[in-house]
DNA sequence: GGCCGGTTTGTAATCGATTACATTTTAGGG
DNA sequence: CCCTAAAATGTAATCGATTACAAACCGGCC
């Protein structure tokens, strides 16, 4: 019995007489012998590994979505490793070199920034990818995402359609793709809604709850306060509902209030969130299917599948001034 | 220039005359060549790779404690695989078999889970270990926790102090280990107390937000409502908490709510929610440092380390029939 | 110049699997 | 019973690094 008929009889059974495969399989159990993982993929040249990049893993957001890569990959045998930017985007060059060494398959980015930096980025590593939740530029691969800038749209049409024609927005990070896209559908679909006077107050943020806070203090420190704001996510969103409540304001009595992802607690905080839902388990499962593809060799390259978010409306959204 | 000179100029310069030094790192940076870890790992024995098993990656509980995890890795060098369980016991031979294959140097045990099945467990590995969360028997490893009997006698301290004589608890998974303690130490913090009538009505979950819905369609089905609920996870108290609002009861004028974990939204909801505050970060930060020093052969072995917990009392609790 | 120690470099074995190719076994047909 | 093709098995090269060991080099001292 050599070495050669273990292997095989591990890979391809269908090779080995079954005489041969049950002794095998036999000592293999007795042994409790694994095959060495660096071993196969140093001679096989894959590693089954599959580097996912995110943003920020404490964000709920991404961890669904996460989830759903992981129940795809799973099922065709692969793990994920982790590559967490802790939004640093300097973290990044790490995880490039990760990629680089052959030690994944292939790189899930769901980052949705502008590649920068002098060497190597995300989007030129020679790997199989994909892009979830935004379009990178540069990034010759699937993307899997939801129209942003539509669901904008109607974002503008709900709140100018309540009667409100003072807005506010709370933005990404600078040069985020989603905020981009975020912020210029709801410009559009205030201008298509008819408000002439499209001024919009904007507040800078990181996608986190400190900024939905940090955008609600400067809010309350204002004269001429909207009556409603659009935050680019729904952290953002609560953190900012919850600072003004708060302060005594009446939501959406005194200010109405959208988010967009469709976190879980969007419609456990009270009143409950109005939001842009995004399918989030489906998106990653779709972003891991086509990474998988693309790896495969079954994949068609760059090109976007879209999938559907809604507007759904809660309680944080009202006329202006009711109650 | 050999192969042998390439690689002590990358891991061990001071073995190399500057001269070559420099030519190797021209050579490198020109090239772009990076070093494939498979054959590292295979020949150095060792992956700079970290197992992490992790019972739900979309409680943001464990969202934290992860990237306390990541954070102290990555200053020492290691990336990590996860390893979602989904709360699905049967995917951990999954990550047995993984681990046993060479492919980590180590593995951070996050489930709170008394091992089960027939062949070989997450405990008993033969590889460098730490337990973050819970103490799980038969591991012998170095375990980095919180008290949670001790803090869920306060959590019971608290509410009985505030009137309160009828009590819900709402429990995570059968055989949880942190479920058990905190019940246990609820138990205990009654009795010490001086309630001599201990029944407590207890709903069985699975830490996550249907779970607290659930318990809270039974409790409002019951003519015998307690009037302060205890749940072993913040996620299962705020469903708790929103599902009894929605019903149309005022928390906590008609009930006292209490949670465990310190998530963000414990603060977020309305009105926030008294709960027992883990330091998640630093329980990952520390125990990824625990299994740092077992892995470089510093480490002590099975041990506890303890974090301090401490009792936040938010809006959520008050008085019996107050308001 | 020859010798000694330390420093630098190179050669080749090694890690543990996969797999191309060669060889042996088996089965079936004439 | 022999021959041939197919099936099964074995041999050894290979993946790309690390590292033990050997060899070469270098400078200083007698």
């Amino acid at each position: 019995m050599s070495t050669a008929t273990v292997s095989r009889t591990l890979a391809n059974p269908q090779f080995v007489s079954i005489n041969a495969r049950t002794r095998v399989l036999r000592a293999v159990s007795e042994t409790g012998y694994t095959p060495n993982v660096a071993a196969r993929t140093l001679r096989a040249r894959r590693s089954m590994m599959i580097l996912v990049v995110v943003p920020n893993l404490a964000n709920p957001y991404f961890s669904e979505v996460l989830r759903g890569i992981d129940n795809e990959l799973a099922e065709a045998g692969y793990d994920m490793i982790i590559g967490n930017l802790d939004n640093l985007d300097e973290r990044e060059a790490r995880y490039v070199k990760l990629a680089m060494a052959g030690q994944v398959d292939g790189v899930l980015n769901l980052t949705g920034r502008v590649p920068k930096g002098d060497g190597r980025t995300m989007v030129d590593l020679g790997l199989p990818m994909a892009g979830v939740c935004a379009i990178v530029p540069g990034q010759k691969s699937p993307h899997v995402v939801v129209d942003d800038r539509n669901a904008s749209e109607s974002v503008a049409e709900h709140l100018v359609g309540l009667g409100h024609r003072s807005f506010g927005y709370v933005s990404g990070p600078k040069g985020n793709i989603n905020d981009i896209e975020r912020f210029a559908g709801f410009k559009d679909g205030l201008r298509a809604a008819g408000i002439a006077n499209d001024d919009v107050i904007r507040w800078r943020g990181a996608f986190n709850l400190a900024a939905g806070v940090d955008a609600a203090r400067d809010f309350l420190a204002r004269p001429d306060r909207p009556t409603a704001v659009y935050a680019a996510s729904d952290e953002m969103a609560i953190a900012f509902m919850k600072t003004v409540l708060t302060a005594g304001l009446r939501v959406p009595g005194d200010i109405s209030i959208v988010g967009f992802d469709g976190i879980e607690y969007a419609e456990l905080v009270n009143p409950t969130l109005t939001t842009v839902r995004q399918p989030r388990h489906e998106l990653g499962r779709a972003g891991a299917r086509a990474l998988l593809e693309e790896i495969g060799g079954s994949g068609s390259g760059q090109r976007i599948i879209e999938l559907p978010a809604t507007l759904v409306v809660g309680g944080s959204t009202a006329p202006p001034n009711s109650g």
